[in-house]
DNA sequence: CCTACCGATCGGTAGG
DNA sequence: CCTACCGATCGGTAGG
């Protein structure tokens, strides 16, 4: 019993996993569950042994990988840090998931908006205090003299947006290794900020 | 007759317009014809007088905005501007693109992947000559020690994804001028690459 | 986990 | 430009 509990968590595991990679590549609503199936190597009919519905996988990739963004901005507040060691641990974790859990996080970012009530609006506000927290942090160390008189809102994006960028790099042929484009970016992403 | 072929020319562009918004609003797949021809005020079927299929209509969206960005590039070659404000029109270029023709860019930049061939292999073409040309002038930049000694392709990279992340602000309550947001986006982004 | 199948919706055509 | 309709495919269910 247990261990068929198992069996079947982990295939839903497989399933999600799978599904991950297609979404990223097709996009959601492109990917059947047809297709899905083949890959996973059952018929469609059975995917549903293990997941309740399509939406329901693209639920959980979002909100997994989410909620472990949410968890490290947290981890930050009121450490001790000063802000730009903040930011910059900031940087190197989404350059991280980004490389490290690169079908999950780029249906994050791309394919959200194929979410269904409420999951969309759950998304959007968790998404919307994100960039907020991320915004303050900035702010204090404009405010501390740390960094630069920059507008945090666009250093905010900038910083994501070059995160996102990666998902083309990651697609192309990589004649440079992950440490030195993570080092790369927050060397960049950081000197913008400092004094 | 004239008038005739100007009516149809003019409804086409109505289509394709109204087909851009609905395209990023939506993403490609998950738009259907049926919702488009609502927008546009016909039936599902009568669409297909003004156009041969819903494909031709991505084709024409992406590669028109993608003509113009090569078009652009091509002027800046060889005409005597500094690698700096070669680079500089760059964005200034890009970001405009962004903000004037907002629905078409989004398209290109999130939509081609469900060009079909051969359309599909021709727009990566165009994009991998595009993004070297880029990488030369700032190439270039470097060895005339006008910028400091960035990678040519972190730095593109992160040029045309921070372009991309104003998809984010435009969509949010914006709060600050298309102006302004230009100007910081500049700032931001050749202050990287000066000396 | 499969076979068989459902209703809905898709892009697109015929014919007027 | 519409009515009527096509075959294909979609997400998902029943029943074993």
């Amino acid at each position: 019993m247990a261990t068929a509990q198992r069996k079947k968590a982990s295939k839903k595991e497989l399933i999600t996993r799978k599904a991950s990679a297609m979404f990223r590549e097709k996009g959601f609503p492109a990917a059947s569950m047809r297709d899905l199936a083949d890959v996973v190597g059952l018929e469609a009919a059975s995917l549903y042994n293990h997941i309740k519905s399509k939406s329901e996988i693209l639920q959980e990739i979002i909100f997994r990988i989410a909620n472990d963004c949410n968890v490290h901005l947290e981890s930050l507040e009121g450490n001790g840090m000063t802000s730009i060691k903040k930011i910059e641990s900031l940087i190197r974790f989404h350059v991280q998931m980004m490389l490290t859990r690169f079908d999950d996080y780029c249906v994050m970012i791309n394919e959200w908006i194929h979410l269904t009530e409420p999951y969309l609006t759950n998304f959007t506000t968790q998404r919307r205090n994100y960039v907020q927290k991320m915004e303050s942090i900035i702010e204090e160390g404009v405010s501390n003299k740390e960094m630069r008189p920059v507008m945090p809102y666009v250093a905010m994006l900038t910083i994501l947006s070059s995160v996102r960028g990666l998902e083309f790099w990651h697609r192309s042929a990589k004649k440079i290794s992950t440490q030195v484009m993570e080092d790369n970016m927050v060397n960049y992403l950081i000197n913008g900020l400092k004094k």
